[in-house]
DNA sequence: TTGTATGCGTTATCAC
DNA sequence: GTGATAACGCATACAA
């Protein structure tokens, strides 16, 4: 231990009460007349007591605490829903254990464990590697962001309809021939779904369309390296048509334009391109992107909806049952398509 | 509360031990008999037992919480910054309450009061408007990284070192006329030396300088509308000199380039950037920014040893003295400079 | 090696 | 309106 804290034992001797008035103090005090909460009152201040959150947590339950598991917060779609999720204190009162997961199933177990023991009401969870009907047996509210949610709640961005979003603003644009460049996304994972949206798309209007679905790497060099590739193949087997690219996200978009531009010294007709997430790069690239935006504050807003109608229903013994929520994105033009 | 846990009475009650020896069962395991041992393990997962580290805590004190006020997640700095501190976890087993500042001095305040009242055992603040005389005054373990920091422990990058090393590439890179772009940081910020650095580089070199210290907004398009103003300026009073430009970060710096490059369609030689922090932005720009790196890793790895220091010398009622730690930064050097 | 009794700082259940 | 006492789940000093 270190310094001696005041506690109600401490307040009641003071005051000639008992730790049950002084208790009721805090949480009943119309039970007392005026002239006692007054007393206790200086005498808080006298003695300078400070709440201990974890003793009332030990005799009544409820710890306020919500854990994350949150893959990293290098990219800016991670660090923008945390940042969305801690500001929901200011509503919800919950307390933030956070953890950054990096893609090591044992790791993230670990964590999950250690939360468990701090006896957190609920879990939201953004990293992929525990699957979700591990994570269901934990028997704790739960809801997960933009991952595979079987067995678990769920918030995601409507990934078809931005796909179909992308895809159909080429269209319009006269696009004349339709590309999608992705990162082997995993099949059950929400973002999954650009590829199907923009394959479904493309096969309905008969404008020829091409898709390149392979792991770009992690660091900007690979990724860089890649995309430069993919845009020679494009050059040497389109080299006339108008190219309509849509990217898996803005930073993969940022870097082909950037290799447009190098390569042109401008972006030029014959180039149309759409980003997805509408994140910082976005609008300050060197020709702000067209993008599909993802609602951060809705998709956030609604996970701590679902989490704490679910915590509210645990505590009170009411079955909740598992719900699924899609956020629709918008498209937002700006000068990389026309 | 909600389904009822296991405790050590339950198995205790079941494996005819009392509750003291389960307890030692986790904390001095070779006092038991390993056959004892073995019937107390197979008995803790026959009743899933799991631990409660909060009765732990109140039993025994350490709740190994450490709270952080970080002033946002949207700058990358702060993400970096925050994502390092997390991953401590690995090597000092602090858990992390994490709140969101957004400078408020009042709702600061609130957030501290609820960190203590969760015993946290100490403290990393980020976050800039609580003066530290005032922090001082909580009596708790406490880091400050990149803030005022009279009164409180600290670690920052060493930024007058930062501004020096940019400002001498500029001039051994023979610029004409020195040019330092700032967004007036207060006077005991540590970014402040970023101005000194560049003024006192550029007194005794007898090379024509120039800082532009004023509020550019929180926007992109603020920023943008004032460092496109700045540029004229520039164009206007020194049309043919090699301007040598150090910008207070990469965002300014690579807005500000983009600014030259839609305006001459390159990076022409009589323009030279460099920008700080070494953000992610800095090699996605469309011409890869020269920069001076701020060691984020170490940055934070000195900040937990200072802390957890604090920590063990407060729980051992050692004294322990202020410690203000600076880190070099580093010159990057890539395309925006010869 | 194991058990008893007590404490950690609250809240909850009865009394009065 | 107020107080005595027993929880909450674990750790620890002291006994045995």
């Amino acid at each position: 231990m270190t310094v001696k804290k005041v506690t109600f034992a401490d307040i009641a001797r003071y005051t000639n009460f008992s730790k049950t008035t002084i208790s009721r103090y805090f949480n009943n005090p119309n039970s007392l007349t005026e002239k006692n909460r007054q007393i206790i009152s200086d005498a808080l201040i006298k003695l300078d007591y400070h709440e201990n959150k974890l003793a009332k947590v030990l005799a009544q339950g409820s710890t306020e605490f919500i854990g994350i598991i949150i893959p990293n917060l290098y990219l800016h779609y991670y660090s923008a829903i945390l940042e969305n999720i801690l500001n929901s204190y200011q509503e919800y009162n919950y307390k933030f254990l956070v953890f950054v997961g990096h893609e090591d199933i044992n790791t993230e177990r670990q964590y999950i464990k250690e939360l468990l023991s701090y006896n957190i009401e609920g879990l939201i969870i953004l990293s992929h590697t525990i699957p979700s009907e591990e994570l269901a047996s934990y028997k704790i509210p739960i809801v997960s962001i933009e991952r595979e949610s079987c067995y678990i709640s769920s918030v995601d961005t409507d990934n078809y309809l931005g796909a179909v979003q992308a895809t159909s603003h080429l269209i319009k644009n006269k696009c004349d021939i339709l590309v999608h460049i992705n990162s082997l996304p995993k099949e059950d994972m929400p973002a999954f779904n650009r590829i199907t949206g923009f394959e479904e798309v493309c096969q309905d209007s008969d404008i020829p369309y091409l898709i390149y679905n392979k792991d770009l790497g992690a660091t900007h060099e690979n990724i860089s390296k890649n995309l430069s590739h993919m845009l020679d193949d494009l050059e040497e087997k389109y080299p006339y048509e108008t190219k309509g690219i849509f990217l898996a996200n803005d930073t993969y978009a940022s870097v082909f334009l950037n290799l447009i531009i190098r390569k042109f010294g401008e972006l030029p007709d014959k180039y149309q391109i759409v980003g997805f997430d509408d994140s910082p790069i976005a609008t300050e690239s060197i020709v702000p992107l067209t993008t599909i935006q993802q609602k951060i504050p809705t998709l956030t807003q609604y996970a701590m909806e679902i989490l704490s109608q679910e915590i509210y229903a645990r505590k009170n013994k009411l079955s909740s049952e598992i719900v699924h929520r899609e956020v629709p994105p918008v498209l937002v033009k700006r000068e990389t398509t026309h």
